[in-house]
DNA sequence: GATTATTTTCTCGACAGTCGAGAAATTTGA
DNA sequence: TCAAATTTCTCGACTGTCGAGAAAATAATC
C-alpha cells in the first residue's frame, strides 16, 4: 500500500541523508555535505543549524586549512549526543561494548558464558548485570543509552527482538524486549550474527563499487552454520536478512542434527557433523555438545596427509554446503559469496565439495560458478555490522523524535 | 545509498497514490479520494485538475446521487489516455489482448505456436507480427500504446525484458526490448508467469487484510514448475520474485531434467517426470517433450484405485515439492502457499506427498506447516497480475513524464 | 600594509507543495 | 421560499528547496 508524501516528510529524509554521509565521511564541511548528498547549500545551511541547535551534531574548532579562501568550518556528530550498547552472544562468552554517536569504542569486557543448558532465564539475567555493569564503569546516565545492539547465531525474529531459536537454548525463545524494558527505555534490536557480517561486507562493498553493487551473501562456518544475504533497495539503502540456512533441509532423512530434525546442512558441515562423520560414527548418533577446535585441527592435518576417512568428512561437508548454496542461488539472483568464521581455515579442504556441490545444479550450469571469497576475521565484521546497522537506526529515530524537541 | 527528496518529488508520489486508489476503487469522488489517501480536500483539489488538464482523469457525467447537499462528481481515468498489450506466452499458444487505460479489455486473439524446438528467432517475429495484428484490429494509433507486458514460463532478468532461460527455448536468449524497439516506442516489460500469480493473489490478499498482509507464495503445477513469491515491500507497494524454483536442486544426481541437469524438482514433480516414474521408465532418460493431459489424467485414475506405482509417482512428486517448499521457507519467512495451474487436479494424490516432504524440515517442524490453498482458475490470474503490475507501472510512468507536458 | 582574488558560509526572495478554514455551490426537505 | 446538508473550491499560512548574490575570512600580490 502506498502512503502519503508531506513535506515535512521531505526534510526529515534529507536531515537523515545528511547525518548518513557525515557518518560515512567523517567531519565535513558545508560544501562537502552539499556535494555528496546533491543538495543545495541553502538547504544545508537550514538542516545543519537545526541539527546543531538540538546538539546532534557541532562545529569542529580543527579547522581544515584549504588553500586561500574563507576556512571551511567542519562539522561532526557530537559525541555525547547519545551512546549504543553492543552485546555480542557467542558460544562461549558475551561481549559488552560501550560505543558513542559518533561510533568511538569507549568500553569493552567479555564475560565467559556457563555452559549449562537449562539457564535461558538465567542467562537472561546475566545480559542484565552485564549491561548495568558497563553502564556503571562509564558514569554515563541511563537515559543516554539510546540504543542497545544483540546479536547471536539462531534464528530472529525479523520485526521485534526475539530469538526464536538458537543453537544453545533451542526452542527456548528469549524475547529482549520484555526482558530488558523494565530497566532500559532504550531501543532494543537483535541481530543474526551473520546477518551483521553480510551487512558490513555490503557496506564496504558499496564504497568500492557504489551504485554498481548489487547483492552478496556471507556464509560463516562454525560449530553452526550461519547464512546472511544483503540486496540492494530501492532507495531505502540496503536490505538484510538471515535466512535458517544452517538448517534448511540438505538430505531426507539424513544424518542427526543438534536441532532434532534429520538431514540439516549442519548435520554434515558444522564442527560436530566434521568431527562425527571422521570418526565414522553412525549418523543418527546425538551430535556432541560442543568440539574443541584443536580436535577438527587434527583431523584436518590427517585429511592434509592423505587420510581417507578424514578427508571424505570434509568433501562430505563441502558438498552439503555446495548444494545448499545452489539452492539458496536459485531461489535469488546470481551473486558474490564471501565465507567467513573458524571453518575457513579448512577451505582448502572444503572447497572441491562446495564447487561441486554447486555445480550439480542448473542455476550454476547456466549462470556459471558464483564468485567465492574467504574473509578470515569474523569478529570485526560482526562489530563493524553492528556499528552500521546501529547508529543508522539512532539517525533515524534521533532525526523522527528529536530535532524539534531539542531547543 | 540514500537520495535526496524534494518537495516536487512530494507532488509527484501523491499524484501516483491519487491514480492508484482510483485505480484499485474504480470512479471516485473528491470527498472518497481524500478519505482514501488522507490527503486534504485542497491537495486533491490540486493534483485532480492538474491529472484532468493533463487529459489522463476525467469527470464523469454519471452523478453519484448522494442524498441532500451539493452532488458529488465523479473522477475517472480517461480509458483513450494510452493503451496496453498483454502478451501471454504459453506451451501451446500465444494470447494477445489489448487494453485500455481503465483497464478494460478491448480485443483478444490467441495465436498456436509451432512447435518446432529451432525457432527463437522465428518466435519472436511471431510476436511482432501478432502485435501489429491486435493493432490494426482496432484502429488505435501506435503512439498510443504506452506498454508491451509480456510474460512467459522460465526464468527472466530481473531488470531488463530478457527471457534468460525457458522450457521450450533453453538458454536460447531472447531480448524482447530489442527485438520491439525498432517497431514501438513503447516501453516493455517481461515477468516470469508465476510471479504474475503471485502479484495477482498478493493483490487480492491486501484488499482483504489491509496492513495485516506480509507474505505470500504461489506453486504452479504443470509441465514445469513454477514459484512467484510476494511480500510486503516498505512503503513501495509489494514486491515480487520469480525464482528458478522448478530447477532448483532436489536431489544430487537425481533424475534427468529437461533442462540436461540431474536432480532438479521439476524432473520429480513435472508432468513429464511423473509419466517417467509412474511407467518405472529409467530415471535417466530424455524427458518426453511433451505430455497430453489426458495421459495423466489416466495415471491419475489408476492411482485412485489404489495402483501402487502410479501412486508412488505422485507421492514422489509431492515429497520434491515438500522438500523445495521448506527449503523455499528455511530461507524466507513463514508464509502461506497457494497452488496453481493445471496440476491442481491432482492434488488429492500430491498432499500426502507435499506434506511429508515439508515435515522433514526444521523450519516446518518449529513454526508449524504453512497453509497451503488450492487455487486452480491460473489464467485468470495471470491476466490480473498482468494488469495490476502494467497499470501501475504506466501510471507511475504518466504522472513522472506526462503531468507538465499535457497543457 | 593595503588590495585583490578566492573560497566558504550565510541570507533573501522565488517557487512548489500541503493543510485548515471557510466561502461558494447545489441539492433535499420543510 | 428558505434552511439544512453536503460537496467542491479558494485563500492564506506554513514548510521546504533552490539559485543568486551578499558577507565573511583567508592567501596571494603589489
Amino acid at each position: 500500500m502506498l502512503t502519503k508524501s508531506s513535506t515535512e516528510l521531505v526534510r526529515q529524509r534529507n536531515s537523515v541523508l545528511v547525518l548518513s554521509v557525515l557518518r560515512r565521511h567523517g567531519q565535513l564541511a558545508h560544501t562537502e555535505i552539499s556535494d555528496f548528498t546533491g543538495l543545495s547549500s541553502a538547504t544545508i545551511s537550514a538542516i545543519t543549524t537545526e541539527l546543531e541547535k538540538a546538539q546532534i551534531i557541532e562545529k569542529s574548532e580543527q579547522q581544515a586549512a584549504s588553500g586561500r579562501g574563507r576556512p571551511r568550518v567542519l562539522l561532526r556528530q557530537r559525541r555525547d549526543c547519545g551512546y549504543l550498547i553492543v552485546v555480542i552472544i557467542s558460544s562461549d562468552a558475551v561481549q559488552y561494548s560501550l560505543v558513542d554517536y559518533a561510533g568511538k569504542l569507549i568500553d569493552r569486557f567479555s564475560e565467559e558464558r556457563s555452559h549449562d543448558p537449562s539457564g535461558a532465564g538465567r542467562f537472561v539475567q546475566a545480559v542484565r548485570t552485564g549491561l548495568s555493569r558497563i553502564l556503571d564503569r562509564s558514569k554515563i546516565s541511563q537515559e543516554k543509552v539510546l540504543l542497545i545492539s544483540i546479536s547471536s547465531k539462531g534464528l530472529v525474529n525479523s520485526t521485534e527482538p526475539v530469538l526464536v531459536w538458537s543453537p544453545i537454548f533451542g526452542s527456548d525463545q528469549i524475547d529482549f524486549e520484555s526482558a530488558l524494558r523494565p530497566e532500559w527505555q532504550a531501543k532494543v534490536i537483535l541481530d543474526n550474527e551473520t546477518l551483521l557480517v553480510a551487512a558490513a561486507l555490503g557496506a564496504r562493498e558499496e564504497i568500492v563499487k557504489g551504485a554498481d553493487f548489487r547483492s552478496l551473501a556471507a556464509l560463516s562456518l562454525g560449530h553452526s552454520i550461519g547464512l546472511g544475504i544483503v540486496r540492494r533497495g530501492n532507495e531505502t539503502g540496503q536490505e538484510v536478512s538471515a535466512p535458517n540456512f544452517g538448517h534448511m533441509l540438505h538430505m531426507a532423512g539424513g544424518g542427526l542434527c543438534r536441532c532434532g530434525t534429520r538431514g540439516c546442512i549442519e548435520a554434515y558441515a558444522g564442527f560436530y557433523a566434521i568431527l562425527r562423520s571422521a570418526f565414522e560414527v553412525p549418523l543418527d548418533t546425538i551430535p556432541a555438545k560442543f568440539v574443541p577446535v584443536a580436535e577438527l585441527d587434527k583431523i584436518a592435518a590427517r585429511a592434509r596427509q592423505g587420510h581417507r576417512t578424514s578427508t571424505f568428512a570434509f568433501r562430505q561437508a563441502g558438498l552439503a554446503l555446495g548444494n545448499g548454496l545452489s539452492r539458496m542461488l536459485s531461489l535469488t539472483e546470481r551473486m558474490p559469496i564471501s565465507i567467513t568464521g573458524p571453518g575457513t581455515r579448512y577451505y582448502d579442504l572444503l572447497r572441491q565439495g562446495i564447487e561441486e556441490g554447486l555445480g550439480q545444479s542448473h542455476i550454476v550450469r547456466m549462470e556459471g560458478m558464483p564468485e567465492i571469497r574467504v574473509v578470515p576475521d569474523e569478529p570485526i565484521l560482526v562489530f563493524e555490522g553492528h556499528l552500521n546497522r546501529a547508529l543508522s537506526v539512532i539517525d533515524q529515530d534521533i532525526v523522527i523524535s528529536g530535532v524539534q524537541g531539542g531547543e
